[in-house]
RNA sequence: CGCGGGGUGGAGCAGUUGGCAGCUCGUUGGGCUCAUAACCCAAAGGUCGUAAGUUCGAGUCUUACCCCCGCAA
């Protein structure tokens, strides 16, 4: 069995650090981000790959750096693993870290590389309104993402998912992906192939994105900001100053909504000179309805400021709200 | 001691200068209707987070504690 050391941090790499357990790899050591102060009160919390280790007992480390820690790089030097399985560590390996396993260095990325290199390659597959994306695994090199690929697994994206269900399941494949990556490695038939030129990048997500820009995006992609950010940060919307975020929409075309709502018919003239972001509708039954700039959007779940999330109908139970009033 | 919001019938909220606890929805029963998620009538359901204090009297003021949430990550 190969000894391998694992590197990760979120619950994403969590999922790949319990499969290479349970696969009964022995694990000599887990490197993991150190706690960081979340949360009200800002208290320490530990990473999920650290809970993970401290249940199963492994070695913990937490180094605050590695990119000139000798101390740190001394201490896995002297492991002696057979490979280091990175997993959203959330740091750079330097050169003399990548250097030490014999068989290398193998990371699980959330994306068909060389397609979304980076920080959030889910997100963005999902905000980019992707139909399909996938695990890869591959040898670390030096660039970001940039390494020999091995492994591959396609997955479809669905309509509604969003990157928190999209995130899991991605976990998950990414696992069991990692496991069969090391089999390959461990028999020497481990596939390598060179991720060539036609790549894209994913950064991190920055806050200004957050916010639905009515004027400019069309219906298509408030929704997908919408499922792409959740339940990351949440898209948002300002009404009355206040910061509403919506957690789950959907889009419906004019001549739907006309025909759910007959009444609505004689104002259909009217419908594309509204402002989009303009309320439609806004009643605990049927719903809260918005207007894009090329159809509808139906809120289907939001939250409002200090509150938390639920659905429309419990929402506007509580809040009643002008059809006219503009989402800003 | 990071900053802030909140705990009121099943749900979401309101509750003014402390004076009989309300609204919308849901639930139950009845009515209307070819029919309905529509409409009409009626009913049930709350020790107002917990404990103590101020007061003739506290959801409303004071203190302590518990729980939830937002920002930030």
């Amino acid at each position: 069995m190969l000894k391998v050391i694992f590197m990760g941090t979120p619950d994403f790499a969590r999922e790949s650090l319990k499969e290479v357990y349970e696969a009964g790899y022995k694990v000599l050591a887990v490197v993991t981000n150190p706690d960081k102060p979340k949360g009200r009160g800002m208290k320490l919390i530990p990473s999920p790959v650290k809970e993970y280790a401290l249940e199963k007992d492994l070695e913990i480390y937490q180094p605050e750096k590695i990119k000139k820690n000798e101390e740190f790089i001394n201490k896995i030097k002297n492991l002696k693993p057979d490979v280091i399985c990175v997993v959203a560590y959330g740091k750079i390996l330097p050169k003399e870290l990548l250097e030490i396993p014999k068989l290398g260095c193998i990371n699980v990325h959330g994306s068909l590389l060389p397609k979304y290199r980076g920080a959030a390659p889910i997100q963005w597959a999902v905000l980019n309104g992707d139909k399909k994306t996938g695990v890869t695994t591959m040898y670390m090199d030096v660039g970001m993402d940039t390494g020999d690929m091995i492994l591959k697994e396609e997955v479809s994206i669905g309509e509604d998912e969003t990157t928190g269900e999209l995130w899991e399941r991605l976990s998950k494949i990414g696992g069991k992906l990692l496991i069969k990556t090391l089999k390959e490695i461990e028999k020497g038939t481990a596939p390598r192939e060179k991720q060539g030129e036609d790549y894209s990048l994913a950064p991190m997500l920055s806050k200004e994105m957050a916010k639905i820009n009515w004027e400019e995006m069309n219906a298509k992609e408030i929704k997908n900001l919408v499922r792409g950010l959740n339940p990351i940060m949440g898209a948002y919307s300002t009404l009355d100053g206040k910061k509403i975020k919506f957690w789950k929409v959907q889009v419906e075309s004019n001549s739907q909504i006309l025909e759910k709502f007959p009444e609505l018919k004689e104002y259909e003239y009217r419908l594309n000179g509204l402002t989009p972001g303009t309320i439609l509708f806004a009643d605990d039954k049927k719903g809260l309805y918005i207007k894009a700039i090329d159809g509808i959007i139906s809120v289907l779940e939001l939250q409002a400021e200090n509150s938390k999330k639920m659905l429309i109908r419990d929402f506007l139970r509580g809040t009643k709200l002008q059809a006219g009033t503009i989402f800003e």
